[in-house]
DNA sequence: TATTATTTTTAGACTTGTCTAAAAATTTAT
DNA sequence: ATAAATTTTTAGACAAGTCTAAAAATAATA
């Protein structure tokens, strides 16, 4: 069993991972925790005898085919609270990760299998990261950014880059969910700012936005 | 805020202090906490500075208003939490109490508000015990034994006493559940045993039993 | 390659919550 | 009312998780 601490470390770990390929800095995990570099080499010392990461003095940290599953476990929960929290509880998508923090540390099985069931087994958090199965295995989907499309092309909205608060509400306020088709109109070769049929709306977004967003190719209408 | 064991503290004082009249003594709390006695004395101490219960050297403690607010809260989110289980994730009243010892201490005012609403703002848990409400109110419900009934008399069954894991499963296996009327068919001199309907069925039940069950007054039919 | 800069680890300290063992206060019993 | 039993508190210790400051290892640069 795992204390939370371990817990939130592990996470991180396997987020980093996800990034970088090979070992996980001693700074990025305590960058990412807001914590120092010395509790990090303790913490990964635990870890490490508890045979959930591999770690070798100055060369970074990786996960274990266990350390994963462990990691895995938690995101599969905090995906799951969080299509809770939006689909049963009107929370918001810019509101539900602090809580989703709590949720994913409470431990009991049956819970979250019914829970799963009881939301209808979802692949896709509200921001559209996927949720992992029991096992820890991901379905990827392949995905572009927005700004990646040339004119006349279209597809869905799967997903955020960026999903800080203010980015969310900012999609929020114009009318950008996950799930919306969207179409490139035009193209700014000034500022690379795009020109999008949402739904129904003509929209000008920002490069930076369209950066930030993930879009799914839409086959059929 | 509080810490999770400052909030157990609090809520073990709580009910203690709805049994007892007058000051929770030390040993009370470190039984109902299956801790040391010095341990408890350590936290109270760290309460008491915290001013959310008033605390004399070998006098007992009881909460200040402010210690009622904050463990009634934890008792209404124990509560509100458990009546999810039962009715969104299947649980049975049985295996919802180490859960929701758990998902009490999130914290987080939206979700335990939309939560309510979700359910339908319950009055009662599964097993029959009330729901502080936001203020750390009770709804006291008048109610008595089902032993206490005589010959003929009916009510419907709102609670128990005992809520241990096997006190349950054996209701469950007799179909006594929440909300059913029972009449007292007949009352057995000899064991104090009793006759009873319950739905549709007859059912003997030995006295022991007949003390764990709470019954309203059943005005109607 | 030698030197500087950066990253990582170690050493020692602090907080929270707990414990054991012993002392002090209170209650019970003779 | 005094002795015995019980309850409660104190004193000192420990584990988990964190921190700061300094030392060691690695990487970057001249």
């Amino acid at each position: 069993m795992f204390t939370l601490s371990e817990e939130n470390y592990l996470k991180a770990i396997y987020h980093l991972e996800l990034g970088n390929d090979g070992g996980v800095s001693t700074n990025a995990i305590a960058e990412k925790l807001a914590t120092k570099a010395s509790s990090v080499t303790d913490m990964i010392k635990k870890l490490s005898e508890k045979e959930v990461v591999l770690y070798k003095k100055y060369k970074g940290v990786t996960l274990t085919i266990s350390g994963k599953t462990v990691a895995a476990n938690v995101v599969r929960k905090h995906r799951l609270w969080e299509v809770f929290l939006v689909e049963k509880l009107n929370f918001s998508w810019h509101e539900v990760h602090e809580v989703a923090e709590q949720l994913e540390h409470i431990k009991s099985a049956k819970l979250i299998n019914q829970l799963d069931r009881f939301l209808g087994f979802p692949t896709h958090d509200p921001h559209g990261d996927p949720i992992p199965d029991k096992d820890g295995n991901l379905k990827i989907v392949a995905k572009s950014l927005l700004s990646t499309l040339s004119k006349n092309e279209s597809g869905i909205c799967i997903g955020v880059d960026d999903s800080s608060s203010e980015f969310l509400q900012f999609l929020d306020k114009k009318g950008i969910t996950l799930g919306k088709k969207i179409t490139i109109l035009d193209k700014e070769d000034f500022d690379d700012s795009l020109s999008i049929l949402i739904g129904d709306k003509k929209l000008s977004i920002s490069n930076k936005i369209a950066s930030n967003l993930y879009i799914r190719a839409h086959t059929g209408q």
